[in-house]
DNA sequence: ATGAAAGCGCTAACAA
DNA sequence: TTGTTAGCGCTTTCAT
């Protein structure tokens, strides 16, 4: 390999000092337009690129942002990272990717002495991990700049939301638009704001169809496929089963067909059921489900661009408020006619 | 934030110098134990860190390994991560997450420039990059160590393989100790060493069972959803149609399903289906998915090992084999009699 | 608008 | 086995 260039030599080449190939590298102001450009037209002939650590150390940033989660499904943080990992590249930014235990005692400390210890520019949290009050509290005291995706509590924070509630009502009536009367609902895991969201939604939409609310039709889960099996064995094996179930996530969605399925329903025929998320799996199981799209990766994108605000100027960076969509495919259908 | 320690702080309240301390942290032989010991209780008790970017400036290591891929399935890449990010997470390593486009004409030279400026300690590869001869060779050329996950070729290289073909080999005679005679096979993207495996490990199942090889039985295919619903068209299509369908991941497998059920006929009584990968997925689609497991994030987790060995001594690591397993469920059973 | 000098916190090379 | 000195390549501070 070749000896590195080092902005000394594009100093000398260029006829600047040192300082000013480094202005032009940070996009400083203070350079005149004739010799910023030859000073790009050096550095691009030379092949420079700055060494990371000697910026890092010299400016104490590092140029490295932090993606923080705990556990989420498989694709939401795949198509989260996606997003969050082309803002950085286009920003020349780092990502790394840091697991966490949001239920270990010693949570908030762990997080506070990674980003002590690690210099990292900023933080991207995801569920459930921009809840933890405690956390954003210390983060806020010690000025380091952070996005949050989906908090439940949007005040004051930057980061991206999307109107679940309003997503799951238009749900709902789009059940009620098919006949449905009987509508059940498979909540999420408690320690997730979409859980409250969802839930409040669905009840908005019965509201706003003139559905009566009934508790019996609304079962506990935790967003995992098994537990949509079992609150299908619940529903299913009611007196009087509903015609449509609406599970807080594809995974439990999944879950309730399978057992459907088993039980020899015919879906959408016998029963209608619709989820939420969707995921690529949604699309290939039989027959595909109905549920609700969130942009999720460009989620990740977004969320991050603001975060890069915020590091560039504290007093900026705002919540960006992300659309949903509907996605009808053939899960759902008229309500059957009861004899 | 209180004021950072740093290691001359350490070095004073232990009564050593700088460089003893130094030592200590990494790890070097030529220090008394005694020594040792007290200048670790030192920094545990003034709760020291290096700083990273101090660290690799001077020592020119990053102490950071990326982690190269182009496009797979979310949930091979997350599992990859996940087993990258473990084995980072022990030793001290961070990990970076690189997207790129291995069919873009300067493929080669943009991995080439991604390294020689952001300092990599490392490599890990993902199939299909661990495939580019022309890149394996530069990067030998430049000594920068890497590790690659299932490469088609894995002489004088470290990381981690799978006998595939020897699996696919055992499912198919799985299959025939069902009753199964007419076995189909789709097959994956034609990039991919997989694909060949599988295939290859597909005719072997023949041959070892007495099996004649009917060309008009092996579907193309590219490891999509899309292209296994069309295999499955082609497949059921055909006069005399297969009682068993192998598909080289699960992906297609699914695609495979759909069309059944959309055909009226049940699974496994009418037609046995069967996949590669054990996704999550396939034990959320109905019937569950008969396929192959392959532990993918230990896969992560033991490149990641051999490509720190190789970091520490140029000279060390190697290609470890892993072990698979056939994960027999629902989507398989009995060939049907034939009239 | 530009430059000179002094570090950032650590490790390499050498010395003792 | 331990310490001293001189950087690593950049940005900061302060001049001009």
């Amino acid at each position: 390999m070749t000896v590195r260039v080092r902005i000394e030599d594009v100093a000398r080449a260029a006829g600047v000092s040192m300082k000013t190939v480094s202005r032009v590298l940070n996009n400083e102001a203070t350079v005149r337009d004739d010799t910023r450009s030859r000073v790009q037209e050096v550095a691009k002939a030379l092949n420079y690129r700055p060494d990371p650590s000697a910026r890092s150390l010299a400016g104490r940033k590092s140029y490295l942002v932090a993606l923080l989660y705990d556990n989420p499904s498989a694709n939401y943080l795949m198509e989260i990272l996606m997003g969050v990992v082309e803002a950085c590249q286009a920003h020349h930014y780092g990502m790394v990717v840091q697991p966490l235990l949001y239920d270990s005692p010693d949570f908030v400390e762990t997080v506070i002495s990674l980003v002590s210890f690690s210099r990292f520019d900023g933080l991207i949290l995801t569920p459930p991990i921009t809840d933890s009050v405690e956390l954003l509290d210390r983060l806020d005291e010690l000025a380091i700049p952070y996005a949050c995706i989906s908090p439940k509590n949007r005040e004051g924070r930057i980061g991206v939301t999307l109107e679940e509630h309003d997503a799951v009502s238009d749900m709902v009536a789009h059940l009620v638009s098919l006949g449905h009367t009987r509508i059940a609902h498979i909540k999420g895991h408690t320690a997730h704001g979409a859980s409250e969201w969802r839930l409040a939604g669905y009840r908005a939409g019965l509201r706003r169809t003139g559905l009566r609310y009934d508790p019996a039709l609304v079962i506990e889960g935790e967003f995992s496929f098994d537990s949509g099996v079992r609150a299908g064995h619940v529903l299913l094996d009611l007196p009087e089963p509903p015609t449509a179930i609406f599970a807080a996530n594809d995974d439990m969605a999944a879950g309730v067909m399978s057992v459907a399925h088993g039980r020899g329903l015919r879906i959408p025929d016998d029963i209608s059921v619709c989820g939420f998320d969707n995921t690529p799996m949604s699309r290939q199981i039989f027959p595909a489900l109905t549920t609700v799209h969130q942009p999720t990766q460009d989620m990740g994108r977004q969320a991050t661009l603001e975060l890069l605000k915020a590091i560039r100027d504290p007093a900026s960076g705002e919540m960006v408020r992300m659309p949903y969509a509907l996605q009808l495919r053939q899960s759902t259908g008229s309500a059957p006619r009861r004899p």
